[in-house]
DNA sequence: TTGAGTGCAAAACTTTTGCATGGGG
DNA sequence: CCCCATGCAAAAGTTTTGCACTCAA
């Protein structure tokens, strides 16, 4: 994504555009691993050493609160942004905490047929987070 | 539950039984809201003042490796605990925190059959997490 | 008797908050 | 110029840990 498009992203929700806000929503584009906010800050402080925690805090949340990302909770009770907008689901291995996306039409419209056929005892559902949860097989070498 | 089947549970897999397990599991399949470590805390102090929060905790866990309870991490990153082991489904309420079971056994099917069908990129799937989220309603007085 | 379980307090860890300073529109 | 955004440090909230004591088996 080029940084003329983040920064048309990020004024066209009403944010002012600041540097900070600029390289905290490249790292997310550019992680696959749906980072937490530690691992953002630590992805982007090499070239921002000034940059503090507190501000990767508060502009991821302005972000989600914005809806330019999404964000999860992790096994650990960690939070996890994702910056991929639209219905998927997520593979967790349990052994590395690594969230990657897990994009199947199928699942998704099975999914959103089941909301829409289904009572669901008075909640009004908006959201539905499927997560597949086990190991990454080990590239066995024999 | 009654305490002999409880007591069974305990010391079937290999765990001693105590007063406090008893009563931190009896808290458990009391309670219909996936209660978090505190709110078991705060239930059972009434009747037992000198338990600590770091047994509950420490309890909580031992059920969970023991495969006596589930656990999950609800929007605000706390640990909740479910007595109930058979495959089910989650509703969220993001208004109250509430978390409620959602049994559906055609929906449950059809996602072991997706689980069972569909490859999963180097993955070994040994769970699935569906959360539907959302707004409890209103009851409206109209 | 003896090692697993408990209770207490301190520590660890993640996230939030308050406030003074800085900078974008 | 005016606020919104930032940085820092302190605080808050949840969970874990270390250690001495207790008690179930």
């Amino acid at each position: 994504m080029n940084l003329a498009l983040i920064k048309e992203k990020i004024t066209n929700c009403g944010l002012k555009f600041t540097h900070q806000r600029m390289v905290i929503f490249l790292a997310l584009t550019k992680s696959e691993s749906h980072p937490s906010a530690e691992q953002v800050y630590e992805e982007i402080k090499g070239s921002n050493p000034s940059i503090s925690i507190a501000t990767v805090y508060k502009t991821l949340d302005s972000f989600v609160q914005a809806g330019l990302l999404r964000k999860t909770i992790d096994q650990n009770g960690v939070m996890r942004f994702d910056s991929k907008l639209d219905a998927h689901s997520h593979l967790y291995c349990k052994t590395s905490h690594e969230i990657r996306d897990y994009e199947n039409e199928k699942l998704e419209k099975l999914l959103q047929d089941f909301i829409e056929s289904n009572d669901f005892d008075g909640y009004e559902i908006d959201e539905i987070n499927v997560v597949f949860k086990g190991h990454k097989r080990e590239k066995t070498i024999n």
